[in-house]
DNA sequence: TAATGTGAAGCCTTTCACAGCA
DNA sequence: TGCTGTGAAAGGCTTCACATTA
């Protein structure tokens, strides 16, 4: 392994080599190529190879890559190898679907504290999660929060946005586009659900009226 | 304007410059140059030029774009002149999230119909919307509703994934990544909210305590 | 003058081909 | 032999610089 500059992509794809390996662990399996892990998950057999070997080399030529290993190191670069928490803000109908959304603890994630600024919702129980009132974010460093959710409004996307920011997180994951991000040290991830549907019709095929 | 072959990421940004073109259009301003719309959003004023210019040539050298006319030509592009119909699946926690969200509008989007399996979800009203049993979606072709949003559980998904596909949709709009997207001819654009949220820690920088 | 539109350069990512190792 | 790891080629996207046009 020489140095190179990691491609954004090839971190993207980490979190589904992990989706794909942590159910052939739980079987039992021990070993599998990178021929066999591209085809389970739909990529290309030399991209997975090339996108590890940025990293390190984690596999045995004519044997392929051991799972438990390869799961471990790839913990280990996304940082996952301690469990990182979350606090969410915005108990709307889209907070409560992240709340109770399963999907986060096989990767070693946690979504630790839920915040709103209404006080019907403040003091309700998600879980094992109590809702708090979004004055509480001041806590989040004290608490080993490192991670914000935004799911409020659109009006309220900045403030909290600027609040998560000031209660120290290191990174955002944000459903609203109606904040800036500016050259902050955070990182952010912003997901706009209108827009990824949006974009759909782009990629159909004209009409067969239009074609006669 | 020659022939390009035109950058997936450059037809991803046009729904960016049409959010930031309505409500300039709203405002009765008239028109409004590379520069300042790339202020606006936080782009580059040449990325913009040269995303226009891979469609054709809007702009009127020394005055800039107008807006109506911008607004217009992107909705062409993206093939949003006619109101699209998009049918739900998965009245759940985020299900209801997308119903409810009021942002589809403005880009000539409806969410037009919604389905679960679940009888007492059935008949439920929300906003002008029925839920209905997903055996309806057969009839989605008769209503020219042309595409789909998955928001079922993971076990789900696959099933729901076939319907939509066998219901005629012409693409998909996916928050699972459960299900396999075979080369079909259906467009899928999938949205995976824990991959997102787990890639934040990669980001960060190493915690103070390593650092000494 | 002020701003667009675009060829070309530069950069990043994917794909290829194969050397090298078990 | 089978499979990994990786330089190098190919491809795609972004950035630049400037000719061009109102």
């Amino acid at each position: 392994m020489k140095y190179h500059k990691i491609p954004d992509e090839a971190v993207r794809r980490l979190p589904f080599y992990l989706r794909g390996l942590l159910p052939l662990s739980e079987q039992g399996r021990k070993n599998i190529s990178s021929h066999d892990l591209a085809y389970l998950l739909g990529f290309n057999h030399w991209q997975i190879r090339k996108d590890f070997s940025y990293f390190g080399s984690f596999g045995t030529p004519g044997m392929g890559y051991n799972i438990e290993k390869l799961i471990r190191q790839i913990r280990k670069i996304l940082k996952l190898n301690v469990v990182r928490k979350a606090a969410l803000v915005g108990v709307g109908n889209l907070g409560l679907a992240v709340l109770r959304y399963p999907g986060f603890r096989i990767y070693g994630f946690e979504v630790a504290a839920a915040f709103d600024n209404d006080p019907k919702k403040i003091g309700r129980k998600i879980g094992n999660i109590t809702v708090e009132d979004v004055s509480n974010l001041r806590t989040l460093q004290k608490r080993k929060i490192d991670f914000g959710i935004i799911t409020v409004p659109c009006e309220a996307a900045q403030q909290t946005f600027d609040a998560l920011v000031r209660a120290g997180v290191k990174g955002i994951l944000s459903f609203s586009p109606c904040h800036k991000t500016g050259p902050e040290k955070v990182k952010v991830i912003t997901i706009d659900i209108a827009m990824d549907l949006v974009r759909l019709p782009y990629y159909t095929p004209a009409s067969r009226a239009a074609k006669g």
